[in-house]
DNA sequence: ACCTGGATCTTCT
DNA sequence: GAAGATCCAGGTA
C-alpha cells in the first residue's frame, strides 16, 4: 500500500473481517453516478462473520454463502432489509473464509445537496445515520451487489483522518448471536444511527480481546 | 404454493 | 414507544 493511493487495495480486505471493520472508522466512502458525487465519512460499521456467527447471512443463506464464500474481498454485498431498505456491505475476509462488513452510518463529506434531495430530508444528522439512510443518500441500490469497490468507479473507499477512538457495543436489530460486541463507532459521533447497552470504548488492552 | 422472519426507517401518539 | 410499509429467501408441503 503506497502512502500516495487514497484507495485501500485489495490486500486490505483480505483480513479478518473485524480487524477491517474497525480500521474503516474514518475512511470515506465514495459513490460517483450521473446525477453527482457524494461522500462521508464512516463512522458506524459492523462486522458479519461466516457459518460461525448466527447472525451472518453466510450461516443462514445458502445462496449468499456460497457466493461470498467464493468472492473476492473488497466487493459490493447488497441486499434488501424489511422489504425497503438496501444495505450496503464490502466483503472483508481471509482467504477461504465468509465475512462481511456492514457500513451503517456515515458523516457527510460532500454532495450534501444530492443526499438532502434523495432523502427528501435537510438535516444534516439524518442524512446517513443507518445502513439503509446512507444507501438512499448515497444512491445505493440492489443494482450495485457485485460491484467491486476496490477497482470500481461507482463506489470506492478512500483513506481519511482516522478515529480518534473507537467504541464496540452489540450489533443492531438482531437476535442470533446478539451478544457478540461486534458493532464499531467513532467515540461520540453525532452520526451513529442508535445507542445500546453495553458499548464500551475499546482500549488497547480491549482491542486485543476483539482478536 | 404458502408461510415466516427479518443486519430498517418513518410517522404517528 | 409502537406499528406499518413492503419484499425476498428458506423452509415446509
Amino acid at each position: 500500500m503506497s502512502e500516495q493511493d487514497p484507495r485501500f487495495d485489495r490486500a486490505f480486505f483480505a483480513r479478518s473481517t473485524i480487524k477491517v471493520a474497525k480500521e474503516l472508522l474514518g475512511a470515506l466512502l465514495v459513490a460517483e453516478d450521473r446525477w453527482g458525487m457524494t461522500v462521508g465519512r464512516i463512522v458506524e460499521t459492523e462486522a458479519y462473520l461466516g457459518p460461525t456467527d448466527a447472525a451472518s447471512h453466510a450461516a443462514r443463506l445458502k445462496n449468499v454463502r456460497a457466493k461470498s464464500m467464493g468472492w473476492e474481498p473488497g466487493f459490493a454485498y447488497v441486499y434488501r432489509s424489511m422489504g425497503i431498505h438496501a444495505m450496503l456491505n464490502v466483503v472483508a475476509k481471509p482467504p477461504g473464509a465468509a465475512g462481511a462488513v456492514l457500513i451503517r452510518a456515515l458523516a457527510p463529506v460532500a454532495g450534501e445537496e444530492l443526499m438532502k434531495e434523495r432523502r427528501r430530508l435537510q438535516e444534516r444528522k439524518q442524512l446517513c445515520s443507518g445502513p439503509g439512510k446512507l444507501c438512499q443518500a448515497m444512491g445505493i441500490t440492489l443494482n450495485d451487489h457485485g460491484v467491486d469497490l476496490v477497482d470500481g468507479e461507482r463506489i470506492w473507499f478512500e483513506r481519511g483522518e482516522p478515529v480518534k477512538s473507537i467504541t464496540a457495543g452489540p450489533r443492531i436489530g438482531i437476535s442470533k448471536n446478539a451478544e457478540q460486541p461486534w458493532r464499531f463507532f467513532e467515540t461520540g459521533s453525532p452520526f451513529v444511527s442508535a445507542h445500546r447497552r453495553g458499548e464500551v470504548i475499546v482500549t488497547p488492552e480491549s482491542l486485543e480481546a476483539l482478536r
